[in-house]
DNA sequence: AATGAATGAGCGTTCATTCAT
DNA sequence: AATGAATGAACGCTCATTCAT
């Protein structure tokens, strides 16, 4: 019930999920599916899994007879937000030809179109709310997906250092600061808060990716120049 | 909802009123902040009253002398987090004189001196994950303190684009996209996920306002331009 | 408020039908059985429902699956005492062929019989004590049961009336009058006071219905008449 | 709390009350009037002593000034009440010169005039609802006000028959048979139940009366004669 | 495989009672 | 004498979990 994450965790921390498959193969995603909607709705405490089990049209019981506990139900949310993350990375960064600038583009959008506007968007609010209640969980999906999508950007950011396209910065921060309003967008859409949607999504992508390109761009902004002048003979 | 709470929740243990007088006045804003820090470690569903009667070293039943409900209790702790933001809001922008940029920093690092780094950063994360529970204080919370932080970025970017500092550019997606690292980095330190602090957060922040001071000003960036040119050519 | 619960409360502990569907569908008379006794003997908010779930031999959260509240559950207990004091009525008066004063010993004594000494005479006291509590409850137990049995004893006053049987009166007020000691003896015997039943119920039922023969006849009763002279001049 | 009734019962169960009495002299009836007042309306497990307190014009501490518990502002109501009916029965019956029937009128009405009509018929509701979860309050208030009042009308009906102005009957059901309608109209207007007040007390009381007169009288009421002809000629 | 009746531990809330002031 | 803040045991109600069918 209370999901103090230190108890019955008998599963491996390490690489391959729990060998706790038994069943998981016939294991209908219309489950899965009715519990990400509502935890992502209500929170996962919130939830009851007669809600779940009405969501998916079939009766409390049969919930057990895919998933042990509520809490296995939840990683096997995660889970699944995971593999479908994962997938939609590849498709993302298969070898991809052309400028480090589109390779950006190409990974914001991209991330957009096949995570963003996606169900799977709510994974991140999820992560957000539940990671201190699921701590391994949490940890085991920023290894995986979070940590993923950081090489991504991280390896884009570089090709575009190397090649001059970029100047140099503090990669780490900057993978940071550029997922952030991704993030953000995802959670702001399953929580339907963070300002209701006064710009579209994509509108916001884009003033994400043109102050990006900017910022990143090798050029001298001469900051200090404009400054004075400001006060004195500004409009 | 309740009146008197704007104290620090540190009670010196000895004091010179009598302590049952002192006791009483400070009450709410310890209760208060005993149930941010575990709304926000736990969500407010698995967070138990008894708990958080504990951490403020009452009784349960104390609480009701406070609070009508927990739901109550919810609120009163989203209110007092209100009036923090805005008082520091307040702070913040009042009378600024000097260069867009420099207001863009002050606001950016100011927010993280008076929010980002208290217990008040709490809330965000509160927010993002009860919205859905608790639409009308998110709503109540977005009306009265994002988009008062909305505004303020926003006057700041104008200044700067009427005073040749920054470029025009879509402002209200700019507002969006230059808080959502502030707000992620609130949503992320409360909930020791997306990133077990690789960069320290004074290093994620500058990142963020030198992309962005770039990222907004003038100049022409095709990528890979010679760099002696683009002061002179500015559109 | 729940319908099928009209079964007797004596359930054989081994019978034909499974135990679990035979379980189902007595449950809710059980249930409404234990908590009438309960209700009568501690009163509605002295009662607590694990006594009333143990004393059906389930758990408290079973109650739940057939009532949704304490109150539900109370205003189920009226009901059914309702529909076993309604039939009652009706059998009592169904076609009656006799004398007025041999329908009003019917009726009285049927009340008796079929209310007085059975757990449902426990309602009038339930009625009795909560309807400031629950005042539409009351209410509709008035307009259903009490009016009704009203209108059965004003019919067949009216009757005697009619035929000469009995003298002309008041006969709201006589109606009161004669219903009040068979609701007070109802309550009497669910309290356990007003007199530990010095006189039997049947003594006492018949004294009644004696003073009430005579009180209804239509001779002069000056007191202190010589015997012989009443039959005579009556009206 | 729960009035079990055998806990530290340690007064004498015999004659003069318990000698719990060390602040019972200043005792404010303020305060029995109020308990008396809720407790009839809501019943006792249903009241509050905050109800009961501020109803008082008082703190909820000020009760334990002058009442031990709960419990023991029950048993002052009660003892109140029953000094009430005592000094009432007391003027009803003094030295009453005149027929029994004149005595019996005077009870009747007397009862009305001095506790019918006044707040203390609310005692009566009480006991009949709290008898169970006070044993030995219902008790002792029976045997000083219930069986005072039995005796009264007891020797009022002995005078009768020995004047041979009533009939001989069984004495013992015909007290309670006269008693139950009061005792009804008491509870009646306790509980606002038993019918809206379709007839005035007043009424009801004459009704009452004059059927007991004729009921009492001792004239042939030939029961028989008239029976077998209402089927045949009746109305 | 699927159901849904049953359970019981747990939590929000209430309130009689206490006690420092 | 009077207050009212504080307590904690108790109770209504919920819901994850089990299991007989």
């Amino acid at each position: 019930m209370r999901p103090d994450a230190t108890r019955s965790e008998s599963n491996p921390p390490a690489d391959s999920l729990p060998p706790r498959r038994r069943r998981k193969d016939a294991r209908p995603s219309e489950l899965t599916a009715a519990a990400l909607a509502l935890f992502v709705d209500k929170g996962f405490a919130a939830t009851r899994l007669d809600d779940v089990a009405a969501r998916a049209g079939v009766s409390k019981g049969t919930l057990y007879l895919y998933f042990d506990s509520k809490e296995a139900l939840f990683k096997a949310v995660i889970e699944e937000g995971m593999v479908a993350a994962l997938t939609a990375a590849e498709q993302r960064s298969s070898d991809f030809q052309g400028s480090a600038a589109d390779l950006l583009q190409q990974l914001l959008f991209g991330w957009w179109e096949q995570i963003g506007k996606t169900p799977m968007a709510g994974v991140s609010k999820l992560i957000a709310c539940e990671s201190k209640n699921f701590p391994e969980v949490a940890q085991y999906y920023h290894e995986r997906v979070i940590n993923r999508g950081r090489a991504l950007l991280r390896a884009a950011l570089q090709r575009g250092v190397a090649s001059g396209e970029f100047r140099a910065l503090d990669l780490d921060s900057a993978v940071e600061v550029i997922m952030a309003p991704l993030l953000l967008l995802a959670i702001s859409r399953s929580s339907r808060c963070f300002g209701e949607q006064q710009t579209s999504p994509e509108a916001y992508l884009q003033t994400h990716f043109e102050l990006l390109l900017r910022g990143l761009c090798g050029t001298e902004c001469v900051p200090a120049a404009p400054r004075g002048a400001v006060t004195g003979s500004g409009a």
